[in-house]
RNA sequence: GCCCCUGUAGCUCAGCGGAUAGAGCAUCGGCUUCCGGAGCCGUGUGCGCAGGUUCGAUUCCUGCCAGGGGCGCCA
């Protein structure tokens, strides 16, 4: 049993015996502050009032009887604060926990079973394929995919899918756009003037459609990016395919039989002021043509029928069609609940502190491609996750391409070249490591390595709540935390050397495989690599002295 | 006017109702007989304002102020 049952057990009996009562669950907690044990509790405080005394008062009868029930392991139970509750533990049970994270690699380690194999469709980008992504995209398709793989991890069975707005007005404009550039006539006025409508124009040969050939070029543009994002989805998922299928008419006519929708104007309306829309909305305009939401309708009563959740990233400017949507889904008889809409704020990009409008080489909107290729995937994909979706990103890049101490990225990914670097030694000196059942860790009491195996003990918290919250800024967290716990470890702890005596090189490796496991775990559920050797730029090499 | 997000250190950001609110960068100062110095250690300043709920509020609720986004028979 988990160390941490074991003590909500003890306090549960502890309560009974003091013949109180605790509705909700014991709240049992990891202290910030190690001064504060191992684990702590503040049921005193939270009983106090029912029980009528003071909390240290009652906290120290809680003291008293948990001191008589005794549990093994416990080294200490003291009353702190306003009335907590620490209880200190061997350093065994963190001995224990390295054998078990070691044991599971990083293929098991911090991997949970709370999805139980349900199924969940995360969709994400669903960009309209009538130009390149831009460094705004750049941001839902990291956190989408981040999302996805942390449902995954969690125990989901998770698709990863990309609606494609590939008909409608916003096509036909495109298409027009390109066919006017083709030939030599000025682009309509309410088209498409990026860069990109030229340089795409040189490309296409008479043969081609415009509408067909520009469709594929901007899918595969967005591919190509994604791709080099470490990003693929498992569906493409069209618009089109639902004119074709049917589905977008039969949606319309259910809507209409469950009393949804109206005639008004020529147009047909979705009543979705009855859940609390501001206004109803259009769904077939009065020039017969869909709105977008119609057969956005149709492709989430798709999605509700083949997964039991759904989770959409939408940006920032699409906010308002949470409602409408939700209604809409609402209104046929599906729970609304089962969608999650997780809206991205704005990303502003910078360059050394100068706000970024137009992208030097385009003369354009900065595309998501020009990004990657000035800061590299794996720096791109750790600083959009860098922080919570919810606040407004400021994206510097001449800062997240310098491979340099200020950059997160690098700190990370360093500290695991390290230990590979060291890995590697420890190779070349014959080291042979012992197997695990034979290996002393209790050699390891080091503040610095207890504080590496309590964040890995805490990793499965974290990627449970990280889970919970979609919000994988959590992950990038720790591991700033983890690296930085590393580092630390690597300044004062020294695991090869003939001053280290052999039991402890042995107790230390397995900490640093431990640790290894820990890290791998936290930069693939970014998506950002793991690289086993990590050299300066020549650059600043000429201006290092070393 | 209505809706959504945000306001925490000089800057960029963490902070699951709890104890002395934390990181990185920037500033200043230290650390090389040794596994990679892209590292380590030290150094001080802060929860926008006002109420409320609570034993306890940066966290929850209300109002206000400030910034961003959205309020189309566009997507």
């Amino acid at each position: 049993m988990d160390v941490r049952e074991s003590i909500k057990n003890l306090i549960q009996e502890a309560l009974s015996s003091l013949d109180l009562e605790m509705s909700g669950e014991i709240h049992l907690e990891r202290p910030a502050n190690s001064e504060h044990g191992d684990w702590s509790t503040n049921i005193a405080l939270a009983a106090a009032k029912k029980a009528g005394s003071n909390p240290r008062d009652l906290a120290n009868e809680f003291k008293r009887v948990l001191e008589e029930l005794s549990l093994e392991g416990i080294s200490e139970i003291e009353v702190a604060g306003p009335g907590f509750i620490n209880f200190y533990l061997n350093k065994s049970w963190l001995h224990d926990v390295l054998v078990q994270v070691v044991n599971a690699g990083s293929e098991n380690w911090a991997r949970l079973e709370e999805g139980e194999g349900r199924k969940v469709i995360v969709e994400f980008v669903s960009a309209n394929p009538t130009g390149p992504l831009h460094a705004g995209h750049g941001r839902g398709a990291c956190y989408g995919d981040s999302v996805a793989r942390l449902l995954e991890r969690s125990g989901y069975s998770v698709s990863r899918e990309f609606y494609v707005n590939d008909r409608g007005t916003q096509m036909d404009l495109f298409a027009s756009s390109l066919a006017a550039c083709v030939s030599g006539r000025d682009i309509p006025e309410d088209g498409y003037h990026g860069a990109y409508i030229k340089e795409w124009a040189d490309e296409i040969s008479e043969d081609d459609d415009p509408f067909v050939w520009g469709k594929q070029r901007a899918l595969d543009a967005h591919k190509e990016v994604l791709s080099d994002l470490n990003i693929e989805f498992d569906s493409w998922f069209s618009e089109t395919s639902m004119v074709e299928s049917g589905a977008i008419e039969e949606t319309l006519t259910m809507l209409g039989e469950a009393n949804a929708s109206y005639h008004k104007d020529g147009a047909v309306w979705l009543k979705s002021t009855e859940y609390g829309d501001d206004k109803d909305r259009v769904l077939v305009k009065s020039d017969g043509e869909y709105t977008y939401l119609l057969p956005d309708v149709a492709y989430h009563l798709d999605k509700l029928v083949r997964a039991e959740r759904l989770v959409n990233v939408w940006g920032a400017d699409h906010h308002g069609y949470i409602t409408r949507m939700k209604a809409a889904v609402e209104s046929l008889g599906h729970d609304p609940a089962r969608l999650d809409v997780e809206v991205t704020q704005m990303v502003n990009l910078q360059r050394s502190g100068e706000e970024v409008k137009l992208s030097k080489r385009t003369g354009d909107i900065v595309e998501l491609s020009e990004v990657v290729k000035e800061v590299g995937p794996d720096a791109a994909r750790f600083t959009y996750l860098l922080q919570s979706i919810d606040t407004t990103q400021t994206f510097d890049l001449d800062l997240v391409s310098r491979r340099a101490n200020e950059n997160p990225v690098f700190y990370v990914q360093y500290a695991y070249a390290r230990i590979r670097s060291m890995m590697k030694k420890a190779d070349q000196v014959g080291f042979a490591p012992i197997p695990l059942s034979a290996v002393d860790l209790s050699q390891l009491q080091h503040h610095r390595e207890l504080s590496l195996i309590r964040s890995l003990h805490e990793l499965p918290d974290i990627v449970a709540r990280a889970t919970r919250e979609l919000a994988p800024h959590q992950i990038t967290t720790w591991l700033r935390d983890f690296a930085g716990d590393l580092h630390g470890f690597y300044h004062d702890c020294r695991v090869l050397g003939d001053d280290v005596e052999p039991s402890l090189t042995q107790a230390r490796f397995v900490l640093m495989q431990a640790a290894l496991i820990g890290l791998e775990v936290g930069m693939h559920l970014l998506g950002v690599s793991a690289p086993e050797e990590m050299w300066r730029d020549e650059i600043q090499d000429e201006e290092g002295d070393r």
